[in-house]
DNA sequence: TCCTATGTTGTATG
DNA sequence: ACATACAACATAGG
């Protein structure tokens, strides 16, 4: 289910192994999530290195070890990091293994949409530093969302908030949670959204991330009913502040659940672009 | 059996 | 070269 703040709740699993040797590492080469990954290189180095710091970037994660090492770990859709006892043999599904004396620090991932990436050298992967800058960063400024927004005006809004490269962590039920708030339909084009509205997803956008690390980042606790969120899968689900029946559909190949009458496209119904 | 799934990416087409 | 749409990936659960 890994979302930014979920994402970074995840990876706080692994954090009583933070300190620790590695003291062996346990793995299927040929599991897809190893793709374009030297799964002998990265035995050989992990196995003996410290794991020393953990930090979240989007939905990705990296692991520092001594020896100048990195590991990259993204969840894709069902992907998860639990912390087992020392002697925990890997089951189907668990694709990586780091055992150390008193944990075994485990991925799995039965979709294997997820994977794992590895780098030995004296700066951090490239892979990670050229993600996106953050949507709770400076750097996410209303005109940066705009000229996006013009380069894609003919892309329904809800897929365009899809697009890592603008907004990174942003996934299927954010988006929907940010476009509700800021009383956007999701059908609407991008390049037909008003000024006023560019200035409304920029600030939904940043709240919705800020609350969601508040609220799921640090315990996993349920998002409150208040949200979008609570409804947004169950038949018959109604709008919380409307108390209309929520109206889902496929857009941009993923389902979609906005709120009638709150969410209306523009007169011109959001299909035509001038110029 | 059939349908769904909180993600990305490669490929075809415009 | 860029924008857009969508199948494909692999598995489990309702």
């Amino acid at each position: 289910m890994p979302e930014l703040a979920e994402v970074e709740f995840i990876r706080k699993s692994w954090n009583p192994g933070l300190g620790h040797r590695v003291e062996g590492v346990l793995l299927h080469p040929s599991a897809k999530v190893f793709r374009d990954t030297d799964t002998a290189r990265l035995k050989d180095t992990v196995t003996g290195a410290t794991l020393l710091s953990s930090a979240t970037a989007a939905k990705q994660m990296l692991f520092r070890l001594s020896k100048d090492a990195y590991l990259g770990i993204h969840l894709g859709m069902t992907g998860e990091l639990t912390l087992e006892a020392a002697d925990f043999k890997p089951g189907k599904h668990d694709h990586l293994v780091l055992q150390q004396k008193d944990h075994a620090l485990v991925f799995s991932d039965p979709r294997m949409f997820g994977r794992v990436q590895f780098y030995v050298g004296p700066q951090e992967p490239e892979w990670w530093t050229s993600i996106a800058p953050a949507i709770l960063s400076a750097k996410f400024t209303v005109s940066a969302v705009a000229d996006f927004l013009s380069r894609r005006k003919r892309t329904p809004i809800k897929a365009v908030l899809l697009m890592q490269e603008r907004f990174p962590g942003v996934g299927n039920w954010m988006a929907d949670e940010i476009l509700w708030r800021a009383e956007i339909h999701p059908k609407q084009l991008a390049g037909t959204l008003r000024e006023k509205q560019v200035h409304a997803l920029h600030k939904e956008c940043r709240w919705v991330c800020r609350q969601a690390l508040k609220i799921v980042g640090e315990k996993f606790d349920d998002l409150p009913k208040t949200w979008l969120f609570s409804h947004r899968w169950e038949d018959g689900g109604r709008c919380p502040k409307t108390g209309v029946l929520l109206k889902r559909e496929e857009i941009g190949g993923r389902t979609t659940c906005w709120s009638p009458g709150r969410q209306k496209l523009p007169v011109d119904g959001g299909r035509k672009v001038k110029g």
